[in-house]
DNA sequence: CTAGATATCCAAAACGTTTTGCACAACCAT
DNA sequence: ATGGTTGTGCAAAACGTTTTGGATATCTAG
């Protein structure tokens, strides 16, 4: 599916050159055998003719320094380009100030905003962050997982995208700091947590369904076991008071598209469907392309919501009406929370954030036709 | 611009709890005082009766040792549940097999893909990714750059999206390994590249639009800076063979939309230009909507075309005809790349790589219409 | 029986910082 | 004079690994 049925050109195979190095390792011009170690905090202390503490401390501000001194100090540290080894200061202090961001996919912009959100809040406080990207891959969540554990990172953000295994994440809550994004689990108390407010943005789409008159709609849900898909359900099952057809999809154009083209093949929505409310954008369109494919408009027949208000949606024809969640907020403050007991082992006052969502009314949606 | 002219409806305002935590640093159930340092080396050693050294060996494998010895060392690891810390790890090796990724804007969905091909590259060496977003911020910039200074990661993968200040990356790479992606610097030998044919996207453009029968078109460049940019437009105007009007934009939408309505305005655009070219998708994204809003249609009166393929451009409507870039390529091998020269010390035989581009013809350009 | 090889393990050094306790001098107030 | 403070700087320990050069015991071949 997906159709490109147009033509494509390709530029010329691969071009690749190779030209004279910059950088080697042994080019030194007149020292070839020396390998240029950087200079060390003791390289400037015996230069300046004072001990590596007086260094650290000039450097550092921790204690007072003769001025006279410090001045000797900076000048050697200047002219050798001294920079502390950040390895080693973090092997003494005890913590790295780098954290991990799980994620699933980062080619997906709702995770590409999250993710964003993630990297302002760690780098306001110094911290960086890193991308770990498993593709919904269990091995190589674990793999990532292992960097907490060994202690090379001081905390991790997870917003694993898939059910996260409970126990798994149960035994690393206890012993290292992680926050949830996006997804809750289930009993997990006292966890820090940042989500949408997947249960209100369901509701408003049930609200915005009902009013515009529909009283039949095809509900294509995310995963089961997934619970911010459950709750965009529920609340629109609740809000919507009419029938709901559900099918469960798997938050991938091909499953919204796959669903619905499935239906339309064995005689048209069930139960004459007025409206199609898909968990995800993503799920959305791929229901708008089988729609038109089976000649229906959109949204004259049918009405078409979608959820996450992803960058597409807009652009998209007719534009979609969807429910935007605030991914940049979800991931800065998941991260922020996550940061606030990890530099001030606080935890801090209130651990669980329910982010606000935003119904965005567009052009795929339209009163009944009767 | 980018009007919402359709109503907004917002989820109940934040709603926050906190529960009773689940891990603080002084809940130990009856060890309140001790907060537990995680097991050593050396704790391994001392309860397995043998010294540091054989504890590092049998986990290393670097040596032989004693099965049975071997297997005793084991059990106590698991039963402390030892994890060798990283970081003591990397500052005797002298490297932290972690690197970095230099982007402006990872929202930007070119630079998600671009993100995930390094990514993709680095997991599969064991390295890990700091994510270093930049903003177009010159000292966000600069502190990243920092990283690399006090060795804290092993290289840096560059992709700035501004044009590079060429001395302070010199400086850079005639000391420390880094890979530029998707923008080149001129007259830097050796460096590690990798970029778009961008000079042959240009082209095949140019062609297109040829051979549908233009022969003046409207040019909306990228800053001039960027040689990414130059080249798109020096391969299209080569093989265009006929007339280009050309504006600067600044790669963003509005700039786009700025451009052409203020042409529009100022009495249509200028010389009858029958086709746009936008170096990349945004801006022409913001033409498109500046010719609809002055009432041409797309393609019949004007064909346009960007540069990207990013996601939304062909779920716009009209689909985009547009440049594939190979985003997640370029982040790829450039990553590749300067692992291969960071772990095996060696310059990649070929450092230059220019990968191929597609010519994604979909339903925003057609034949002129005399 | 002995010289060399092999198997097994350990002690110490090294990686590059920060922190802590102390030494020494100079100064002040009694 | 005496005791206390302040200013200034250093030595040593600590962070947790890996690596290297032996040491000791056991085995093998002549």
């Amino acid at each position: 599916m997906t159709p490109e049925p147009y033509e494509t050109t390709t530029s010329e195979p691969y071009e690749t050159t190779t030209p004279e190095p910059t950088w080697t390792r042994t080019s030194e011009p007149h020292a070839r055998a020396a390998v240029r170690r950087p200079a060390s905090i003791k390289d400037v202390a015996a230069a300046a003719g004072v001990s590596a503490t007086t260094v650290s401390h000039v450097l550092s501000g921790n204690r007072p320094v003769n001025e006279h001194t410090a001045a000797r100090v900076r000048s050697v540290v200047n002219r050798l380009g001294y920079v502390p080894a950040s390895l080693a200061r973090s092997l003494q202090a005890g913590s790295t100030s780098v954290i991990g961001l799980l994620i699933p996919d980062i080619s997906n912009t709702f995770f590409a905003e999250l993710a964003k959100g993630a990297e302002d809040a760690a780098h306001d406080l110094g911290y960086g962050l890193i991308l770990c990207n498993t593709e919904f891959d269990a091995d190589r969540e674990d793999r990532y997982l292992g960097m907490i554990r060994s202690r090379f990172i001081d905390g991790m953000v997870y917003a694993s995208g898939s059910p996260p295994s409970r126990r798994r994440l149960e035994a690393l809550m206890g012993k290292f700091p992680i926050a949830l994004a996006d997804e809750e689990v289930d009993g997990l108390q006292g966890a820090l947590i940042a989500t949408a407010d997947h249960e209100a943005g369901g509701r408003l789409v049930g609200e915005h369904l009902r009013a515009l008159g529909h009283r039949r709609t095809l509900m294509l849900t995310g995963p089961r076991a997934l619970k911010s898909s459950n709750a965009r359900a529920n609340g629109f099952v609740r809000a919507f008071r009419g029938e709901v057809v559900e099918r469960v999809g798997d938050f991938k154009e091909t499953s919204g598209y796959g669903l619905v083209a499935k239906l339309l093949q064995e005689g048209g929505l069930p139960e004459d469907c007025t409206a199609v409310f898909a968990a995800n954008d993503l799920m959305a369109f791929g229901a708008l392309l089988a729609l038109r494919e089976a000649g229906l408009s959109v949204p004259e027949d049918v009405s078409v919501v979608g959820f996450d208000d992803i960058r597409a949606a807009s652009l998209a024809h007719p534009p979609l009406t969807t429910v935007h969640q605030p991914a940049y907020d979800v991931g800065r403050t998941a991260t922020a929370q996550l940061l606030q007991y990890v530099t001030r082992g606080e935890v801090p006052p209130a651990s669980r954030h329910t982010l606000p969502v935003e119904l965005k009314v567009r052009g795929s949606t339209a009163p009944t036709a009767r």
